[in-house]
DNA sequence: CGCGAGCTTGACGTTGTTCAACTAGAGTGG
DNA sequence: CCACTCTAGTTGAACAACGTCAAGCTCGCG
């Protein structure tokens, strides 16, 4: 199971908390008293949909997924270091709608929920730089449900590509750290066809593949399948 | 074109602005000073896709859908009157990602976003209630397209029915106010399988349909279809 | 009365999922 | 070191789901 610890600065963090320039010295402190650090393994589930949140989650080093569970799981999206992890569940509705899992070793920083919302109330600096947060998550699942909702397989797994070399890897090599499986539920189809269009981008030379490292070689090709669905 | 007119006063104002009480007096003036009212005729567009925000949305009277255009509109969710329009536009990135237009006369109030977000800043309670709206709104997209992705057709038209009659008109009997293809366009489908599957649903006897009038005789049914996708 | 928009239904083709069989590689225990 | 097993990946073929096309229908309105 996860390792827990508490820590020894969060000034001083290199994960420091993003915005965490905001708050005062007091409300800093606060934070770093109430704050639990926890180390998940790849795999671990960091929350679980349905349970009730009880934390903030801060991402300090790693990388999640954050995923609707079902007969087919959907991965919404993956969470780089440095980000908040949910911020939804925290001001609206408590119930988590999506579970959340360790992509890679991860370490998360929880605080109490409470105490947070105190602090946000307490310091509307913070709070619009969190709002802003939340609505721009908004904006992108806005995005990904009309992509979704209208691309056929081609277009789905452009984008999925355009996604983990833009926001996630920033290089046109990387190496996917994910399944087949999990490629084809962030792309929303079966696992057959999602290897099957990678083979059929490779063979066409807009990829190349070994394993889980892909290569894009032609992102113009891969952007006019995204656009035209 | 919509006819535009200044409130007489927002305190005293049928149709007042939620939250409003949480802010203090000089700020609902400079809220009133800065509101312009405009009404729109059934089918006139309110905001636009890829257009800028620059004001803030109330919907004072009316209903108004909400939108992402494409190849085919997939329509996200309908906003009665009391709420505001759009808060994630105003608060991250400004672009509009979907567009509003009026499904029936409506009465919007827009105020300067700057002035809101100057106001919001310095009322954190007005803020935080904003905030929670936000997220709340993320969540609702987040079983949107859990549900979009995943369920098939019988499914996902229970589920709008069941939209409707829960989120819109709290009845099991309304007039749905709307097309067909518009229905569709909410259920993520083609306007014929919408027809479809409501002359189905009505030779089953779990709705009854003349017209735009549906009455909805066995909820379990449709709760049924939309659970078991 | 004629026209157009919205609605309805059937037939057909396309898209995508599911099933099944097979391969390659990693890990395990004798 | 080899057989065994387990998981991930790959490919083809059958089938189901869904969209598109086409034809006709109804109703309100000029």
């Amino acid at each position: 199971m996860a390792k827990v610890s508490k820590p020894e600065s969060c000034l001083s963090c290199p994960y420091k908390w993003k915005y965490l320039n905001l708050l005062e010295d007091k409300d800093i402190n606060s934070i770093q008293r109430s704050c639990t650090i926890i180390n998940f393994k790849k795999g671990e589930t960091i929350c679980k949909q349905g349970t009730d949140a009880t934390h903030a989650l801060y991402l300090a080093k790693g990388m999640v997924k954050l995923y609707i569970e079902g007969k087919k799981n959907l991965i919404l999206k993956l969470i780089k270091s440095g980000e908040y992890i949910d911020l939804q569940t925290l001001f609206g509705d408590k119930t988590y709608k999506y579970s959340v899992a360790a992509m890679e070793d991860t370490m998360v920083c929880m605080i109490n929920s409470e105490i947070l919302q105190d602090l946000a109330k307490q310091n509307s600096d913070y709070l619009f730089e969190l709002t802003k947060t939340i609505s721009d998550s908004g904006n992108y699942v806005y995005k990904k449900i009309s992509d979704i909702s209208r691309k056929q397989l081609r277009g789905r797994l452009a984008d999925s590509l355009l996604y983990l070399r833009n926001e996630i890897f920033n290089s046109d090599e990387f190496d996917m750290g994910m399944t087949r499986k999990e490629l084809a539920e962030l792309s929303s189809m079966s696992m057959e066809n999602a290897v099957r269009i990678l083979s059929e981008f490779k063979k066409d030379k807009i990829i190349s593949l070994e394993g889980k490292r892909i290569k894009i070689l032609q992102i113009d090709i891969l952007k006019k399948l995204s656009d035209i669905g």
